[in-house]
DNA sequence: CCCATCAGCCCGATGTCCGT
DNA sequence: ACGGACATCGGGCTGATGGG
């Protein structure tokens, strides 16, 4: 499995690695000539290779996994936080990681479609289930981050019931009608702020049904409002859309939000997959050095 | 002992306020 | 109008804890 950096004759450019990974999500395990398919969608690369990146990928996330291979090396962010933190002056209050040589390590945002695999999981496996979830749908990140990302998925909804109908953040902009002289904000806002807040408590609110927890069931209704004014790096809308982070470069609809409804079930179940930003590429280049 | 859950910390991004 | 300072929020990680 250390071949991916070593084996030049099969390099891998980032490109191929993308449309690989697409290709992966786009032909489901089941799907006839998979690999066929796979390797005529990744430019340059034969089926032999295809099959043996794949199997490579998987060998990889699976020793990840399992502890066997040695954590990438974050010493360039604990590097650059130690920097951040002697330059910002004092160490903040009482920290407890200020066990010094532990630095905390910087966290990789989930990407849309591994939110999407992680809701899908959660369908398949059952809510708690993390560990499933991890190893079947969820495959490129550890059961302890599937459970986190959850944890923080179920404050965010819970949350989003709880202030459907008023902003965390008060602004005078909330302020947009006088009824009777009866100056009283509205129930919700209606201006198109694109706050994070705002988008996905007001702007979801008015752009999609109320979010309960199972979205799959609940897509939004389209909203030019909501997404009239995106936010550099943030997908926009739907009720669990600031669940994660940045640049999502699946080719999807454009109001495409976690959760949002038909996901195919055939999509992508147990494969590795990693569109968007994360460079798990990366680690694996890590893992077999 | 393993795993799930919870609580808290940390950091980056964004909104708002305020001085110029 | 613009830009800096501060406040707030969201998301990821980690440690503690309890249950099976």
């Amino acid at each position: 499995m250390d071949e991916v950096g070593s084996s030049s004759s099969c390099e891998w450019s980032r490109e191929q690695d993308k449309a690989f990974e697409i290709a992966l999500a786009t032909h489901p395990e089941d799907a006839v000539d998979r690999w066929e398919k796979i390797a005529k969608d990744v430019p340059g690369k034969t089926l032999e290779e295809i099959k043996r990146h794949y199997v490579i990928l998987f060998d990889d996330i699976h020793h990840i996994e399992s502890g066997f291979v040695p954590l990438p090396d974050y010493d360039s962010f604990a590097e650059s936080s130690r920097k951040r933190a002697s330059e910002g002056g004092a160490v903040k209050k009482g920290s407890k990681a200020s066990s010094s040589y532990h630095e905390r390590r910087k966290g990789v945002p989930w990407t849309e479609a591994e939110h999407r695999l992680f809701l899908q999981g959660v369908e398949k496996h059952g809510w708690g289930d993390w560990r499933s979830i991890s190893r079947y749908s969820v495959v490129t990140r550890t059961p302890t981050q599937v459970a986190s990302h959850a944890q923080k998925y179920k404050i965010r909804q819970d949350s989003l019931k709880e202030k459907k109908e008023r902003k965390k953040r008060s602004s005078i902009h909330d302020v947009t009608y006088v009824k009777n002289g009866d100056i009283s904000p509205p129930e919700r806002p209606i201006t198109c702020q694109s706050s994070n807040s705002a988008a996905s408590s007001a702007g979801q609110s008015a752009a999609a049904p109320p979010a309960g927890i199972r979205t799959l069931d609940n897509p939004p209704a389209p909203s030019a409002g909501t997404h009239a004014a995106p936010r550099t790096g943030q997908p926009i809308g739907g009720p669990v859309v600031s669940a994660v982070g940045t640049q999502v470069n699946l080719t999807a609809p454009g109001n495409m939000d976690y959760g949002l409804g038909p996901v195919s079930e055939t999509v992508m179940l147990g494969v590795p997959m990693n569109l968007g930003p994360i460079t798990y590429t990366m680690q694996h280049t890590y893992a077999h050095s």
